[in-house]
DNA sequence: CGGGATCCCTACAGATACTG
DNA sequence: CAGTATCTGTAGGGATCCCG
């Protein structure tokens, strides 16, 4: 869902959770949180089960949402930088509450 | 994804925040969050773009995670009501954090 | 009232091949 | 190196009908 929900165009839930609420986004948000800036091919090793069709995709998204920076560098061969917006590291905290939560209750929700 | 991950078995991410990173399960429980115990009905009127399917299949899955409790009476007609668990309740100050960072970055993020 | 079962369509996601 | 483009299978999700 990339479009603003017609029903609820200013519910939080629908139209900004829902964008980060895919398989990837969490997990390239939470590397680049980690790594400040990282090259496409870093991410792609970061996360070895990922394709490379979802690894473009959700960087393509992310960088819509003002959440990820791109800077493309014109050399032979080319280099491709990504990190965190501002607003995309204001995420990091409640992304780090929402990963200890998680491992907190692992056993709990999983079992 | 409701089955552990094969690669990543420990990952708080894949095995526990994919299971409610999908369109209603945030929205569900943020509902049950603040109204203790709710009827099936009730639900369904909170969550006016909810459909018949959805809602049963989110109650069903957040029930296997243990994060929502149900409770059926033999009456008739039948009433259910759907409430939090222990682990579903300690979910709900961080869902609020995510809501409120949601909401500071609604401009930027949807724009 | 609170579901379950079915049909059906679309978006997501993997695999593969090609390009500046 | 860091992407696009295409093909294709699968799962998500809506609409409808049926049931204890």
């Amino acid at each position: 869902m990339r479009e603003v929900d017609l029903r609820y165009p200013t519910c939080p839930i629908r139209n900004v959770l829902a964008r980060i609420s895919d398989k990837w986004s969490l997990i390239v948000l939470w590397n680049l949180g980690l790594n400040e800036k990282m090259r496409y091919k870093e991410l792609m090793l970061s996360i070895p089960d990922i394709s490379h069709k979802m690894l473009t995709n959700t960087l393509k998204h992310l960088e819509e949402d003002h959440l990820v920076k791109r800077e493309a560098y014109a050399e032979i061969p080319p280099r491709v930088e990504y990190s965190l917006t501002k607003t995309g590291k204001s995420l990091i905290p409640t992304i780090e509450q929402m990963i200890d939560w998680a491992q907190t209750n692992f056993e709990e929700v999983v079992k």
